[in-house]
DNA sequence: ATGACGATTTACT
DNA sequence: GTAAATCGTCATA
């Protein structure tokens, strides 16, 4: 059996599978960013959290509202949500469900692949420093790829450069995936409880921040 | 106009 | 272990 599916980018259909569903099958799976006159960044994701959209007091669209800010919440699946949280740091998050159902997964961690050396450069680490201190952790994440503000709202089928898209891997078998609660959302209640973190079990690029 | 706060990270005791 | 950094967003008025 032919495996073409392998490197292939996530067409708009993965993204409208259930936000759980997405958030576990994007583990292991390829976060690509590409920009003209820019080295190639790339890194296998290795922790994902869902965010349930109205029903859930975690996620910004909670209970139907609707910000300046959650605006991309509402898009149709497959395009960026980041927001800036304490001042100084953004979260990636891709969109999920359609107009009606504002839900999104939160990319936590990846492994760097490729672009690994400027990645270095935009976190302010030694070069002779590990690649699991790159991108462990949504903020650490977004500072080296450079995501801020101005990548919100894209479309993750969006053709040449700059673009930022996920590449298809093969699954991943159900014992190399760890379940968890999800990490820095203490006021959301009940909500802190719902094991929507996702993560590949013992993988050194994964944060270490503990959940409640 | 004002004030409280956050899907985090880092530095420091 | 605790606290500081830092500012756009949002609720209240």
């Amino acid at each position: 059996m032919s495996q073409t599916f392998l490197g292939k980018i996530l067409k708009q259909d993965f993204y409208k599978l259930p936000t759980e569903t997405v958030a576990y099958q994007l583990l292991g799976k390829t976060l690509v960013f590409d920009r003209p006159s820019r080295p190639l960044f790339s890194g296998v994701i290795v922790e994902t959290e869902a965010y349930l959209g109205l029903e859930d007091p975690a996620c910004h669209s909670f209970g139907g509202k609707k910000t300046p800010r959650s605006q991309h919440l509402y898009q149709d699946a497959g395009s960026t949500y980041v927001y800036l949280i304490y001042g100084m740091y953004h979260c990636l998050n891709f969109v999920t469900g359609d107009q009606q159902t504002p839900e999104a997964v939160l990319i936590r961690a990846i492994e760097p692949q490729k672009g690994i050396q400027m990645m270095k450069q935009n976190r302010k680490m030694n070069q002779d420093k590990p690649i699991s201190f790159i991108a462990s952790g949504p903020g650490r994440l977004c500072q080296a790829f450079g995501f801020d503000l101005t990548h919100n709202g894209w479309s993750l089928q969006k053709t040449g450069r700059p673009s930022i898209y996920v590449l298809d891997a093969k699954p991943l078998s159900a014992d190399q995936i760890g379940t968890g609660s999800r990490v820095g959302i203490g006021y959301a209640g009940d909500a802190c409880f719902w094991p929507l973190r996702f993560y590949i079990k013992d993988h050194p690029c994964v944060s270490k921040v503990r959940p409640l």
